[in-house]
DNA sequence: GTGAAAGCGCTAACAT
DNA sequence: ATGTTAGCGCTTTCAC
């Protein structure tokens, strides 16, 4: 019985199918898969022949078994809210894929259960069904990384532990307040000095991070910040409102939000009162969204460099999966301004 | 030794461990998981009891290995575009990873190379890797449904075999001319008369489905559809250039797009003359994008039922994973319209 | 209803 | 440099 030629599908060949075409053991043709250094010139030609011949690939599950790793980095896949302009998962699942991919690893997607944040981890990390994870979502108070340390599962988080001084776990997060500072500096080499900042509760961590980074750009100009600070809900009614708001009260001439979403609130009072975004007041965004992309007259936006971040992950993953492990730190990345008709 | 408590982690828990503890064989321990009907429940629950106790979870390579099977559904992810508004793979991969967790699947993201599409399909299934795929770019010319039919693959198409009147694998997909017919007969119904359309070029058989919609709904009213059509790329920039001419040359009161990035143009076009959408102008476009549900004064546009469409395919998906296999027919989805101040 | 034996396909350790 | 042996943890016969 031959596998060659139009066959209905059978099961796949295997080591020892190799091996017997090849005239050699089943743990040759392993060692030319595996350690193909360890094979005579022509002994791994003629294994190499064989597993071509026969379109044989090791077989994942018995590796899987045998090796004690899957090679399969877990995500918790959460989608974008609908109704902003946030749609980062997409571009940075995509950097993860390519980037994981190329290291050997794939991505396995899992749901998050709402009421317990942990139970996909858990099932996955005793069933041994993935070798790492990535956790995207390290906001304040989300226990999932202080519980998958106490795991001691490797992972990598995308977001610094902002509430954990303790947590030791590597990380790699985008310096939010150098963006900020980065699109502020931009409004004040425009000709801007009164420049209003558009942000998020007092709670979101995140939001005063990137806050800081407007200040400190005011400041270090001597510019006044005074009466010029919002904060609302990631809406784009709330954006709406807050610049109203603002432009009432504080006159200002350029407007930086902590998100894309904020940013079309913005865009949408200017509307109202038939003002024109670029030309009659400056807006800056944050995330490069698609809806900066395409909004007219563009939207300029902070760009958060996604696949540097996977590709810092991947390494940091590649470390934890080595034996032994090798942990490092955190690594802060710098976002870039991408400048469009807004401002 | 015990693993209880406070223990620094060792390897997870097994079937034997499992079954010392219960004192049963580990036979007893594996139906107690997977044919509890099998055992007294007195046994039972003193098998759950101890699988409870040790945190015991199966081996996930394990039982791969054994069952011939992974659990697992490939999925090739390919971002969404720059500079579109399209982002339906963010909503469509969470309705697939949420539904799919639900029968018991974990789905796993793979990347595809440019230069040979069936590459990573080839790769993950000789190496039984996934137990089958969904395969979401099946435009017309893509090899790989063909492919994967004849390499007897189990997968379901997100998208009608347009190009193969041969193909028998089963297949979702969302009726785009529905979709665009109910956009048109809704401008109809707010009183335009001459409503234009502004689709893709004549290759895109999906646009051409889609401009169908319009054609058909503009027919059964009576109204002409002569000099209202335009074709170009799927960019903001075209979309602007033909809403332009057409508004020079035809003057609709209202336009139909093929997508939101051209709908975006529209409105670009509509801002440039000092027109309102919604007010002297209406604009509906296409997926639901989240520029559609940010941009003022709102963007009516058709949305696919991600939702649905995900739940039909992991139905298609178990009917193929049983034994014998069940394979379904297509399966069309009629989107919705969702009306916003563009309209 | 429960237990014993076999083996899925692979690789680590050792022997030659 | 290549072959032999053993076993990863599970489920599938088949006895009892």
């Amino acid at each position: 019985m031959t596998r060659a030629g139009s066959w209905v599908p059978t099961t796949p060949p295997t080591l020892a199918d190799v091996a017997e075409v090849a005239g050699v053991s089943r743990q040759t043709v392993s060692n030319a898969v595996n350690n193909p250094d360890l094979l005579r010139p022509d002994t791994l030609a003629r294994v190499l022949d064989a597993i071509d011949e026969l379109g044989y690939s090791p077989n994942r599950a018995a590796r899987n078994l045998r090796t004690r790793s899957s090679h399969l980095i877990g995500l918790r896949f959460a989608p974008a809210q609908e109704h902003t302009a946030n749609a980062l998962m997409d571009r940075f699942v995509h950097s993860l894929v390519e980037t994981s991919s190329a290291a050997g690893y794939h991505v396995l997607l899992f749901p998050g259960d709402p009421e317990d944040p942990t139970a996909g981890y858990d099932q996955l990390l005793r069933s041994t069904a993935v070798d790492a994870f990535v956790a995207t979502d390290t906001y304040l108070g989300n226990p999932q990384a202080t519980w998958l340390e106490t795991r001691r599962a490797p992972f990598v988080a995308f977001g610094r532990p902002w509430d954990n001084e303790e947590a030791v776990h590597p990380w790699v997060d985008v310096d939010g307040a150098a963006g900020v500072e980065l699109a502020t500096t931009h409004l004040v080499e425009r000709g801007h000095q009164r420049i209003a900042w558009v942000g998020w509760r007092k709670e979101q961590v995140i939001g005063e991070d990137r806050r800081a980074g407007w200040t400190r750009a005011m400041r270090s100009r001597g510019l006044s910040t005074t009466g010029l600070a919002s904060r609302s809900d990631d809406t784009v009614h709330s954006g709406r409102e807050a610049s109203a708001h603002l432009l009432d009260e504080a006159s200002p001439t350029g407007f930086v939000c902590a998100s894309d979403t904020l940013a079309m609130g913005v865009l949408h009072t200017l509307g109202e009162r038939g003002l024109v975004a670029g030309r009659d007041v400056a807006v800056v965004g944050f995330d490069d969204s698609q809806v900066a992309q395409v909004v007219p007259p563009g939207l300029t936006s902070v760009r958060q460099p996604l696949e540097e971040v996977a590709v810092e992950i991947v390494r940091h993953l590649e470390g934890l999966l080595t034996h032994p492990p090798v942990r490092g730190g955190g690594v802060l990345l710098t976002p870039e301004l991408v400048v469009r008709g807004s401002s």
